[in-house]
RNA sequence: GCCGGCGUAGCUCAGUGGUAGAGCAGCUGAUUCGUAAUCAGCAGGUCGACGGUUCAAAUCCGUCUGCCGGCUCCA
């Protein structure tokens, strides 16, 4: 038998016979404990695959993140089998590993209960006590369709069927479910450690809502009981800072029945935090040579129509009627700068014009996506238009990209950078888009930012870079973004004249920071679990008296601090000190200022730090100056 | 919008066809307290809404509404 020569991961070499299988070689030469898979070349293989070539060879540990894919995507296929065990009926689509665990669709006849996960879970561990040997199998591509007919598995066959004629096809067959599957996969059932199914949910078939709903359950699996309990925790004590719950607990906001749904009620506490954040952005903006403006609610219908929203937007928008004249309610605020832009001949010595506005908009939005404060049907945009000559379009780029990392690294944010691209239902030339695109992707380049492409996910009137932060349950949201558009200065023949003396065509650029303040708020909630930095937290001290005696001091003390603009309350209820401290405690304020006989006495106050922290006490102007300096200097990045 | 689950007191939740419950919050009283819950009493609900089945519905069925988990869509 011919010999063939392995390059192990160290760069050692090993002489072997052909044919021998992968695992084999693993005692001898390998540190990877628990391998589940082998990548043999640049290819990916199951444990047990002969290798008959020379080649390197690079064992896969059952922890490192392709091996966990390998491990949850044996699982999803061990499910689909106990699934198909227990409903002889479904049809089996698709089941890759993502993320944080894997999933399965299924076609079913009947929609499965929650009850029935126990049972899919319960025959899988039945499967695993098995140790079925999970076998690959190579076959004719037209065999294989000939195979999941006989079946009754409609989806494989349709799967199989989009591949070329000539190619062959694997399957993967444990005990007597044979799925179509790449692989690789786990040499045997038993190999399945820790698993859990984690959720039920309705998908459709390939993604697209023209298409049958199928039954789709997530799970996860790790390589241990251990890993998995702790994942499990992790879910656990993701839950307990969502912001919907937060949201309630800190009295910030609430969504009530009676107004509806998707619209956003702000409580004292939350009016307060959101208007903070307002004045912080009103701040920045002005600084960075923004101009506020604000437009109206309403706009004539014929305004949307110029515009392209009629057309490309109308089944996001609401209508009303005005003295028998249409209206649209605003679901963008773009069209009021233009008028402000063209209310005046342009020279281009005041380009670029950057006009800001905290914009509300409303937006029909499908009932089934409303999500607390991120998915909502009216929110307020820190939305500014760039009008600017082309030449100085890339410089523009660079600074809002410059503005959002700045904002961004104030609240400690890591965001993934996105550019998406040109859609189908869109409006401007080939050209302008080609144009607008580069000049996007010149400026990340230009930024060094590394970014992902979104293909045909751009604005209908222009490609965008989007900038994505993540929430506790690690959902991925949308905030700043960045707009290049060509083609709404065209529609509203906005000009300039130029030093020529000619009439010049402006460029635009649509970008928010934070994006709607309402998701951006919901996902600082989670961010700071509630425990707002003291420049942010809408009650920054809680003045806490330990008795009676203490009243008139501690009015004198809250007077002061007010008149600092220090958001201080008064807790004068005749309650423990105990009590009232746990109560701020709860509530996340950042300083609670005990005042008891002592303070009293000297005139002074004892803080006591949301950290548990006591700092002893001290004249109230000392703890003025410090929490100033604590607010100053949390928002230094920015000057 | 689609699939599934859910909606009981301000909040968290128990209650599977036969007189609506608990803890916390609230109110009243006592207690005046030194760094995460003082004690006692009282009050609080057309069980999301409407319709149906039944002698009888929080409980079973239907419609609507809202929430939750996903899918599609999106800031």
């Amino acid at each position: 038998m011919d010999n063939v020569t392995v390059t192990l991961s160290d760069n050692t070499h090993r002489c072997i016979a052909a044919g021998t299988p992968a695992v084999d070689i693993l005692k001898d030469c390998c540190d990877v404990k628990n391998p589940v898979a082998v990548r043999i070349g640049s290819r990916l293989c199951d444990l047990n695959t002969l290798i008959d070539h020379d080649d390197r060879v690079e064992f896969i540990a059952n922890d490192s993140a392709e091996g966990l894919a390998v491990l949850r995507h044996s699982v999803s296929h061990l499910m689909a089998q106990a699934v198909k065990n227990l409903f002889p009926d479904v049809k089996v689509t698709i089941g890759p590993s993502i993320a944080d665990g894997f999933y399965y669709d299924f076609d079913t006849p009947e929609p499965f209960t929650p009850a029935d996960l126990e049972k899919i879970e319960a025959e899988m561990h039945e499967l695993v006590k098995q140790n079925l040997p999970i076998r690959r199998r190579v076959m004719a591509r037209d065999e294989a369709v000939e195979l999941f007919r006989t079946k009754g598995e409609t989806y494989k066959v349709e799967i199989i069927s989009e591949l070329p004629p000539s190619e062959s096809v694997s399957l993967y067959e444990q005990g007597d479910f044979i799925d179509l599957c790449r692989g690789p996969h786990l040499p045997s059932t038993s190999k399945i450690k820790a698993f859990k199914l984690t959720g039920l949910a309705g998908a459709y078939w390939r993604g697209s809502e023209n298409n049958k709903m199928l039954q789709r359950i997530y799970g996860t699996a790790f390589p241990d009981k251990k890993s998995l309990q702790a994942h499990l925790q992790l879910i656990e004590e993701a839950k307990k800072r969502d912001h919907r719950k937060l949201g309630r607990e800190l009295n910030l906001f609430n969504i009530y029945d009676e107004a509806g749904a998707g619209l956003i009620v702000y409580h004292p506490k939350g009016a307060l935090l959101r208007r903070i954040l307002e004045d912080f952005e009103v701040k920045q903006h002005l600084r960075r040579g923004y101009q506020l403006v604000k437009g109206p609610q309403i706009l004539k219908l014929e305004l949307w129509e110029k515009s392209g929203h009629l057309d490309n937007y109308r089944e996001n928008m609401y209508f009303t009627v005005v003295d028998e004249k249409q209206y649209g309610l605003k679901p963008m605020n773009c069209l009021a700068h233009m008028l402000i832009y063209n209310s005046s001949r342009r020279s281009y010595k005041e380009l670029p014009l950057r006009f800001f506005e905290l914009g509300t908009v409303n937006r029909h939005e499908k009932s089934g996506v409303l999500h607390g404060l991120t998915r909502v049907r009216e929110f307020t945009q820190d939305d500014a238009h760039i009008l600017c000559m082309p030449e100085q379009l890339n410089q523009e780029i660079l600074n809002i990209i410059r503005f959002i990392t700045d904002v961004m690294e104030v609240f400690g944010f890591e965001c993934a950078v996105e550019l998406s691209t040109r859609p189908a239902k869109s409006i401007g030339t080939d050209l302008d888009w080609q144009r607008a695109t580069d000049a996007l992707q010149a400026a990340l380049k230009a930024c060094d930012l590394s970014y992902g492409v979104n293909a045909g996910d751009g604005a209908f009137y222009g490609p965008k870079i989007d900038f994505k932060l993540q929430d506790s349950l690690k959902r991925s949201w949308q905030c700043a973004t960045i707009q290049c558009d060509f083609v709404l200065p065209e529609r509203f023949d906005l000009s300039y004249i130029g030093a020529d003396g000619e009439k010049h065509r402006p460029v635009m650029l649509h970008r928010v920071i934070l994006g709607s303040i309402e998701r951006f708020i919901g996902i600082l909630i989670e961010h700071y679990a509630g425990a707002f930095p003291a420049w942010l937290a809408p009650v920054q001290a809680q003045i806490i008296t330990i008795s009676d005696e203490q009243h008139e001091w501690a009015h004198e003390v809250h007077a002061r601090l007010l008149a600092h603009d220090i958001r201080a309350e008064l807790d004068l209820r005749n309650e423990s000190l105990n009590f009232k401290i746990r109560e701020a405690q709860v509530q996340k304020i950042p300083y609670m200022l005990i005042i008891g006989a002592n303070e009293t006495a000297v005139h002074g106050i004892a803080p006591r730090s949301r950290t548990g922290k006591n700092l002893g006490c001290m004249p109230v102007d000392e703890f003025i100056s410090l929490l100033q300096l604590e607010c100053r200097s949390a928002q230094q990045k920015l000057h």
